[in-house]
DNA sequence: ACAAATTACGTGATGCGTAATCATA
DNA sequence: TATGATTACGCATCACGTAATTTGT
């Protein structure tokens, strides 16, 4: 019986040479090595080296056979690679998003429908997300449109405004709704963990600067305590929202609402069903 | 470290179904097999099984890491068949020939160059010899006209002319030269182990019997016995030749008259260069 | 003299089979 | 009751490392 451990041997023997630097690299003995080597003749049934008294060479039975010893370590690592993928992906649902809302709504439900297994969610722009679904690094991935192909089971869930939060001296704090261009040039508060989102003020406000915060604390804090106009959405407002004397003003442009649509192929769909069955 | 005979272990339990009918199979206790598989799960690190208590099936990952245990017992006998196959190519000169002839005098040659190595050789038509040395089950082969390719090294070696023994008293026992057509119709010994010649017979005298024998004694003792004609080669009779109160008369056909070829693929020129001078 | 391979030798780990146990069909 | 999986246990094997040997640079 080929030893696998002896392929091992095999191949180090391969990569450094001589039987000394490989025991050496493989912290065991030399002559543990020796052995080895004869083993694998033996097993085999044919010379591997070119033997004189104190070298060890490959002869062309033996290059071949650490050709063949590479390639079967090789997929002996994949495998156990893979099945420990598999494994984990047994234990897991993955959920990527364009925006951080819908993905804590759906967070939410996975973490109660499917209380036994692990739930992994990320925040990515649309394309790597469609890539990471294809591919299966994703079971569940959720976007700001429908993606058309027969391969994906697609299911509508929530929809989410955005407006303008001014402070009430604001000048357009008393208007019922002005589009992104008419702000453009002044400067504003953005939070920035906001998904997809983040090219739009970019956009339809090249003029106006930005003054990104990465912290939430530090971002409501500011937005309490400056005149500087900001975003906030219909789904963040729900959660809570300390009216911190603003006022909201609607976004007329029609990028500013969106309907996000969860995916996943349909081949996956068994393993998620009570997912999308839960947001019907 | 995944161990080469567990992986043996789990192929067999994914054959057969149950441990103990893989246990049976391969002459070892119930036992045995738990404990590989056992430890195949703590190497992996995964469950592979579903386990109720007296049964045992594979999970996905177990599916999974059969196919891979699988494919690597694969390659591992393949490794095992193909060092050995090289081996024996090591040390063996396969000669492949198109009559046995010019097969002996390159076996006589072989013997005599290398006498460490062994010398198989064979009787074959010309195409499966042509493929016989591109597949390089022989490193030299025989034909009867030159081939004409660029990745074949080709050597002139003897040429072989063939005649017909008539009895003394035959009518064609005076001529100096007479067509095979005018032998046809005349029934004749014919010797079965000359190679390709076999055909040339057959089609130049679609009328005659051809008493086949296929032992060479027997062939012998009735060339001396009865008063058929049959075939010579010139390279036949400077071997021996008891003339037997017979009578060469020349064959004017010109198929009647090949230079053999000696053939190898040029890059095993070297393993067999010897061989190729030695006929210069 | 040093480095590399191999052989000798004693010891500890390990992996086997037998026997016992448990559970299910 | 029979079959299949697992655990317990004792024993023999075997594979390791240390030490000694040989040989070539």
């Amino acid at each position: 019986m080929i030893e696998h451990e002896h392929l091992r041997h095999l191949e180090a023997f391969a990569r450094y040479g001589t039987l000394s630097k490989a025991a050496e690299e493989l912290h065991i003995s030399q002559p543990t090595l020796t052995r080895s080597m004869q083993k694998l003749e033996d097993e085999i049934g044919v010379p591997l080296f070119l033997r004189t008294k104190n070298h060890l060479e490959f002869n062309a039975n033996g290059e071949l056979a650490a050709d063949y010893a590479r390639r079967i370590l090789e997929q002996t690592d994949s495998m156990v690679e893979r099945v420990r993928a598999l494994d984990r992906a047994g234990r897991t649902i993955s959920i990527g998003s364009c925006a951080p809302m819908p993905m804590l709504t759906a967070v939410r439900n996975a973490t109660h429908l499917y209380p036994e297994m692990t739930i992994s969610s990320e925040c990515r722009d649309c394309e790597p997300l469609i890539e990471g679904l294809r591919s299966e690094l994703y079971q569940i991935i959720i976007l700001p449109y429908r993606p058309e192909d027969k391969d994906l089971y697609i299911q509508k869930t929530e929809t989410e405004t955005l407006f303008f939060a001014v402070p009430s001296g604001h000048r357009f704090a008393g208007s019922n709704g002005i589009y992104m261009k008419e702000m453009d040039g002044e400067n504003m508060l953005l939070y920035s963990d906001i998904g997809f989102w983040h090219s739009l003020p970019r956009e339809k406000m090249p003029h106006s600067r930005f003054l990104v915060q990465t912290d939430r604390f530090a971002f409501e804090e500011l937005m309490s305590s400056s005149i500087l106009p900001c975003f906030v959405s219909d789904i963040a407002l729900a959660d809570n929202w300390n009216s911190a004397d603003r006022v909201l003003v609607p976004i007329l442009d029609p990028e500013a609402k969106v309907t996000y649509h969860m995916v996943c192929l349909k081949k996956t769909l068994s393993k998620v069903r009570k997912l999308f069955l839960s947001v019907i």
